[in-house]
DNA sequence: CCATTACACATTTTT
DNA sequence: TGTGTAATGG
């Protein structure tokens, strides 16, 4: 028996398909990762393929780890020449070896995107851009779109003629890939930008890719963006021994999950393969081994509700499973509650079955693990969140990291000016800025002007400073290079003479220094590993490009016995026995975002997307939640439950709810999650619709909202304990829900060609007014502030 | 130059 | 709510 009779018939087809394009529409769940190295295995074992010459390609390095692992573990000789890998971490190699063919030096280093936002701030100060009115963030996803799109500054430039703002754009794209460039430095984006400009301008580069390459594979295909697309375009054209041209691509993805347009993702690049390589085979794999059936069809359900997917509909053999639960609690405080006390009650209950890595808890936004963490915190459960804060981008790493590539050369002057002063060492920034000054007349780096001090005006007493500054780091340097002492031994050398550590222990408290240090140990101990385990010779170059590629989620291992708490994006790829999808609520999942972009349609696809991402994580039970009240940055905000939920057929939901009676409502609707102490001034004033029953089997039918009063605790009725997960209390009643009309909006009292006028930016003219789902958007031209789009129920717009 | 305070501001984020 | 940046005064 051979290990390819383990596969399902349409598995197996894939695995076997050795020559052309393939696109493997693979259904989460499905075993692409199995297919993939499988197919790895096959080519290698069957067919006779050098396993040099074959490339898979990935996006996280969870990804390409567990791909590595497990091409070791089938392929029986040769795995480790198969190239595993991510899109950057390849293409930093390949520039490794031929960016000084575009004019760079060979140990560039990356940028995070901590240094693009100081780099562009510095931009904008030098262009005079106010960054009230263009704030950073726009500015880089201008800069990051246009890479993505590929781009040049110059092109830019051309097509932003006559446009002000785009002008104004096109300036801070160049000025900031010039510093880029002045400082040796390649973002993210440049890293696949600048790998495509190499194989399109340096036909030798390319070719000796090609022929190195005879077979590509991707993962999650449907998340590449135009470059990355262009990128593999390029490469998989290699020729074939008989010098035909072929394409041994191999694409593995589901547009259902992809999820990341905001990053430039284009979905289209999956859904025309076949326009682009008319030859190319296509396998879908719809059978899923990872959750039961009523989890499956409750995603089934959702993501059917989007327009333009590839057809396709995940089955499983294995049995119906435990429901699927739906409950609204009274506050986003309970939903936590209840939700951890469910995994309390679970894993006491089920000692032997249920240990706590078991249970994921996922959200659409960061900001929601707070409420979680109290609750686990109180009740001593082991967890961790997998978020925003990376390893890599704390403080003092960063601050080492800093040094580090100070000493590596120099050339990056945000690493450089970073820390200058850190710790203090009476650096201002006025002398930081008349470095920088003389820096640019004289056409020097920030570091190499610090040896023309005495040159510079208006330095003075920092003069010495500054010198003793250089001093340091030229002794670390030649510590480095001629001593050969270890970058690990480095780092604890500048720790202890720059009183680094000291500054630590200082100036914070106990619990925060101790955490500190413990994080510096770490760098120190990876760095130690690093050394010990490179390839090749080990350089800082790549060391800290490695270190610049690594996300949260990489560092997820299941060794450690925890609740884990993520975002959705982040839970892509990752699997579940218990999950718990909470914060299912117009507003927040959706999120207001996406409801009221300018178009709503599409982003509430990728939400549901999102939706269906989160639900397919579950192995055996799925339990979705929504608050009535959540705080929000410090406001109470009632919002109704989730569309999405709304989309699930009701055979499918074990719905349970909170206790509250009708008559306390009050009637007025709110147009849009609401604000703390707002007046309900004139918003839907209908009360006509009598509320019906949730039990009723009316639920889901179709619109629906929950009325609220301003202030929690006003018109609100007394907080009620929520009905726990599982245990229903036959005493309360399913809540009522009343129906909801949007036709039914408050008439505004002004329309299109109205003069109004607004608390903040006075008076202007209504240009437009378009009717969202329980809004108005209306769109106003104020000579004073520019042209806005507001909500009515926002705005509070009088006619004058 | 640096510490303090006032103020504005908030999606998602594989790399 | 709580963070991160801009203005202020010592």
């Amino acid at each position: 028996m051979s290990i390819y009779d383990t596969l399902n018939p349409e598995q197996r087809r894939a695995v076997e398909h050795d020559r052309g394009p393939l696109l493997i529409l693979a259904g989460a769940g499905s075993g692409k990762t199995r297919v993939l190295t499988h197919r790895i295995a096959y080519l290698i074992e069957e067919r006779n393929v050098s396993p040099f010459q074959i490339l898979a390609l990935t996006f996280t390095n969870k990804a390409a780890r567990e791909m590595r692992e497990r091409v070791d573990k089938i392929v029986s000789y040769g795995a480790q020449n198969v190239w595993v890998s991510t899109f950057h971490s390849s293409c930093v190699r390949f520039l490794r070896r031929f960016i000084h063919l575009l004019g760079y030096d060979r140990n560039f280093t990356v940028y995070d995107t901590d240094d693009q936002k100081t780099l562009m701030r510095e931009v904008c100060k030098y262009l005079n851009i106010d960054t009230k009115t263009m704030k950073e963030r726009t500015l880089m996803n201008v800069v990051s779109s246009a890479k993505d799109e590929l781009t040049s500054p110059e092109e830019y430039a051309k097509n932003a003629e006559g446009d002000y703002t785009k002008t104004q754009y096109a300036r801070v794209y160049a000025e900031y890939q010039k510093r880029l460039k002045t400082n040796n430095a390649l973002d993210f984006d440049d890293i696949i930008f600048k790998t495509v400009e190499l194989f399109r301008t340096q036909p030798e580069a390319l070719s000796y890719y090609q022929r190195r390459f005879r077979y590509i594979m991707v993962d999650e295909y449907q998340d590449t963006n135009t470059a990355q697309f262009l990128l593999i375009s390029l490469l998989a054209n290699s020729e074939n021994e008989y010098g035909e041209t072929e394409h041994n691509l191999c694409v593995v993805g589901d547009d259902d999950q992809s999820i990341y347009k905001f990053r430039g993702a284009n979905i289209h690049n999956i859904l025309d393969f076949e326009k682009q390589y008319p030859d190319a085979a296509v396998i879908k794999l719809e059978q899923n081994y990872r959750s039961t059936t009523n989890i499956l069809d409750t995603a089934n359900a959702v993501i059917r509700n989007n327009l333009g997917r590839k057809d396709k509909e995940l089955w499983t053999a294995n049995g119906k499973g435990s429901p699927v639960v739906f409950t609204q609690f009274e506050s986003d405080y309970e939903e936590a509650e209840a939700i951890v006390s469910d995994i309390a009650g679970t894993i006491q209950e089920e000692p032997d079955t249920a240990s706590y890595h078991d249970f994921a808890i996922l959200y659409r936004t960061n900001a929601q693990s707070r409420v979680f963490e109290e609750k686990l915190i109180f009740r001593g459960i082991p967890y961790k969140i997998i978020g925003s804060i990376n390893f890599y981008q704390r403080k003092e790493i960063k601050d080492v990291l800093a040094y580090l590539k100070t000493i590596d050369g120099g050339a990056d002057s945000i690493a450089v000016k970073r820390i200058i002063n850190v710790p203090k060492r009476g650096i201002g920034q006025t002398t930081i800025d008349r470095i920088d000054t003389y820096a640019a007349e004289a056409g020097m780096s920030f570091y190499d002007s610090l040896h023309h001090t005495g040159e510079i005006p208006g330095i003075g007493r920092a003069a010495a400073k500054l010198s003793s500054f250089v001093a340091l780091i030229e002794s670390l340097k030649s510590r480095l290079s001629s001593c050969g002492s270890s970058l690990s031994s480095i780092v604890e050398t500048l720790l202890d003479e720059t009183g680094y550590l000291d500054e630590i222990r200082e100036n914070e408290d106990d619990q925060t220094a101790a955490d500190r240090m413990a994080n510096i140990d770490e760098l120190i101990n990876k760095l130690a590993a690093y050394e010990e385990n490179a390839e090749e010779a080990p350089t800082l170059s790549d060391f800290l490009a490695e270190v610049a590629l690594v996300a949260d989620v990489d560092n997820l291992t299941g060794d450690s016995d925890c609740v884990v708490l993520m975002t959705l994006h982040s839970a892509k790829g990752l699997e579940f026995p218990h999950v718990y999808l909470c914060g299912m609520e117009d507003g927040v999942f959706p999120g207001y975002m996406s409801i009221n972009a300018e178009n709503p349609e599409l982003e509430i696809e990728e939400e549901r997307r999102l939706c269906y991402v989160g639900i397919t994580r579950a192995m055996k039970t799925l339990r979705l939640s929504a608050a009535h009240m959540r705080m929000v940055r410090g406001e109470a905000q009632y919002n109704r439950p989730s569309r999405f939920i709304d989309e699930i057929p009701r055979h499918l939901l074990n719905i349970r709810g909170i206790n509250r009676s009708a008559s306390l409502l009050p009637d007025d609707a709110f147009p849009q999650s609401s604000i703390r102490g707002a007046k309900p001034s004139g918003y839907g004033q209908s009360g006509k619709n009598p509320p019906y029953s949730l039990s009723g089997g009316s639920y889901g039918a179709g619109n629906y909202s929950y009325p609220s009063s301003g202030k929690y605790g006003t018109g609100f009725p007394r907080p009620l304990s929520a009905t726990e997960f599982d245990r229903p209390d036959p005493t309360k009643a399913a809540r009522p829900i009343r129906q909801f009309d949007s036709k039914n909006l408050a008439p505004l009292g002004y329309g299109i060609g109205d003069t109004v006028q607004h608390v903040k930016f006075g008076t202007g003219l209504v240009t437009n007014v378009v009717q969202g789902g329980r809004d108005y958007e209306i769109t106003v031209d104020f000579p004073s502030a520019g042209t806005k789009k507001m909500l009515a129920g926002f705005a509070k717009l009088k006619k004058i």
